[in-house]
DNA sequence: ATCAATTATATTGTGCACAATCTAAATGAG
DNA sequence: CTCATTTAGATTGTGCACAATATAATTGAT
């Protein structure tokens, strides 16, 4: 009837990353339900502010899909519902029709400093923690780097 | 038109947590087809194992609940479902109709020696990065602790 | 004892995730 | 050129998460 340690929920490592992602994500609920989007929604935001600063706009659902690891069967319902929230527009290139690219609205830019600003409250929480926080993310990029290559 | 980096995709803890979590139970996906459950299954049946062992069953649905951090409307579907596949049994409480009372089945503990044959073989990957796990780990119970104290 | 408040679970509705399959456009070897 | 292959997205179906609400059993103050 024994069974080790092994098995002991509170001793796996997945459940703690589950654990951990979706009670950061709970935490960002006050922001997002003011924003009026969801939390992946929210980081599909931010992958297009960054492409926008960086000029890549257009961003083809595959490329937005390779950077936030989702697959066409998440971000096709998602990003139409943006597209009705006025977030962002979805045409297909007219060099390659497969392609659908995706482009930030003034709507969709205008979101940005708002976040800004939550953002500014959110980390006040942690900050004493800086230190142990910017540890975990660079374990965490270490940890996600081993698993992407498998 | 400049936004600083604080709003880069890749530099979000948040992100780093969600991805490496969704990569994990992809990395699950071949064991848990083989059991024939899903993720967050086998963590109630982590759950149970452990209860088990300690004497501790039958567990409420509010006690299994407060392990995971899910409520009732995550978990009424899914105990169904583990009932159907006749995993668990669910039975209401004669002291107090309220609450339910969960178990294991002889069906459901026969589950976890196929899980620690399976558990031997996805360690094998990540042995060589024991030491870095062991201090992830660790950083996100701190991390977790924070959050559920908020 | 009574009834307002609390507690435990269930229900409803929305939005992901993801596997599996489908469609249509582009590519490339012959 | 032509047809098999590849590629980009869309669709379908299942199962979480979770907010909001509902229901029914229990508790507790009076």
């Amino acid at each position: 009837m024994s069974m080790d340690q092994d098995l002991y929920l509170q001793n796996q490592l997945c459940f703690k990353l589950y654990t951990a992602s979706r009670l950061v994500i709970r935490g960002y609920q006050p922001m997002l339900k003011d924003l009026g989007i969801t939390y992946p929604q929210y980081l599909v935001l931010l992958v297009l502010w960054q492409a926008n600063e960086q000029g890549q706009l257009p961003l083809s659902l595959k490329a937005l899909g390779s950077r936030l690891h989702l697959d066409s069967g998440t971000l096709t319902p998602l990003l139409k519902r943006m597209q009705q929230l006025g977030l962002l527009s979805r045409v297909r290139s007219e060099q390659d029709e497969r392609q659908l690219q995706i482009a930030l609205t003034e709507q969709g830019i205008a979101l940005a400093p708002k976040v800004k600003k939550w953002r500014e409250t959110l980390s006040e929480g942690l900050a004493c923690q800086q230190q142990a926080l910017t540890q975990m993310a660079q374990q965490l990029d270490q940890f996600i780097g081993l698993l992407e290559t498998e």
